[in-house]
DNA sequence: TAAATAAATGTATAATATACACTTAATATT
DNA sequence: AATATTAAGTGTATATTATACATTTATTTA
């Protein structure tokens, strides 16, 4: 069967962006930069670009995360497609949303520089253009429920990482305090993590153990789904 | 600000496809047609279309579910954009798939006709068009999360249903069975569902109570998300 | 009035979640 | 060398939820 192109129907501009997440140790952050044209040119946003014809639209999303950041094979998940007409002033764009969860310090800093990229705490995000706010409110929500029952946290923090590390984190992602002996013991069973000999000991005098990864473990919850919140 | 169009940026056909959920006492189903146009005219397709300009893809996704069968203000959920470069032979289409669950016998049989569109068990489904084989696979997936933590199932059924009509559509979309006593237990004390006096009959002698939905209830769960299942 | 049918119901046990406070290891101070 | 300081590390009791499992009940039909 030969190519057929479909005619006569409307085409459309296709928008990814970017909800980039990252941890540093105190709140949940998301990675914005100043848009850099018009309309609202200055303003805070998302990362975000146009998809191409001959790419996939999941391709377009990892070709724009690593345009703003440098990194390659990053998680990252299609949130939800955004096609309200006038949600973007400067013409007919559907975007579609992806969210990535990156370490806050493996991104290049010329990169970010270079497109007046920051980080800004979830809770205090600055006004952002179209229907980005939207976008990073979803996002979060979404990010909530993965992080679940899926051992995706992880990606935000640095491979060696102490059980408060990973306390703090769950705590800001879900803005919510959690008891220190039940969030242990509940992850340790999780038989996902492995102590190592190492201690950090910038925020104590004892110290707290680093832990990493169990990789076998990990991607046989990742492919089950268990619960862990 | 006047409005700006975006040049020079590529332009993209956008696609709408329904998986349309329905269940008729036995199986979970989707409704699928017999497509109309090449390329594989004639191949077993989920109901789509194309996105016009003036219309939000939500509207988009609505207006193709109302011409397929008649139903408006029906449970629909953007479930995922297919945006893979070669997934349409026709052209390069990016899609984006919708689920919706309804009332099995409430769609309009001469619209059903018209489209050649044919209910068919998830477990017995006839070889499908580009990926739509894959959007349905995700479908059910997202069904099975959504309803264990949303009672939207009840979508599905008549306004007056039994317990049992109730437990057989949680075994279908679930493909498994459910201790009958448990499953009774657990959905009663919800409190989400009231017992009308009335009986359903056809299927035993004693009866079994008919059953609606508190629907207070029913509203402050869904914003909850209460667990179901 | 007996037989047949599916509906309706309860209880014991296991697993999981929650609430809660003291001990320990290492360093710094006197 | 002894003591104070700091955050890390840990256990137990209770409540809640999930699971496994079989008999009684209401109604119709023979």
């Amino acid at each position: 069967m030969g190519r057929i192109e479909y005619k006569n129907y409307d085409r459309f501009l296709l928008a990814v962006d970017c909800i980039i997440f990252g941890f540093d140790g105190s709140g949940l952050k998301a990675l914005l930069i100043k848009r850099g044209l018009e309309p609202e040119i200055g303003k805070w946003s998302l990362m975000g670009g146009f998809a191409e014809k001959e790419e996939s639209v999941d391709s377009a999303a990892q070709r724009i995360l690593y345009k703003l950041t440098g990194l390659e094979k990053i998680y990252m998940e299609q949130l939800h497609c955004f096609g309200d007409v006038g949600r973007d002033p400067g013409g007919r764009v559907v975007s579609i949303a992806y969210f990535a969860l990156i370490k806050i310090d493996e991104s290049s800093t010329e990169l970010l520089n270079s497109h007046n990229a920051k980080w800004f705490d979830l809770k205090k995000l600055p006004s952002l253009v179209f229907d980005h706010k939207a976008m990073v409110k979803l996002a979060k929500e979404r990010l909530q429920q993965k992080v679940s029952n899926h051992p995706i946290g992880f990606e935000l923090l640095p491979t060696k990482f102490t059980l408060q590390q990973l306390q703090g984190l769950y705590e800001a992602i879900f803005e919510t305090a959690f008891d220190k002996r039940n969030f242990t013991r509940k992850i340790l069973s999780l038989g996902i993590l492995q102590r190592l000999d190492e201690k950090e000991k910038e925020s104590s005098k004892k110290g707290a153990f680093y832990y990493i990864f169990d990789k076998k473990k990990y991607k046989q919850l990742e492919s089950e789904g268990i619960k862990l919140i």
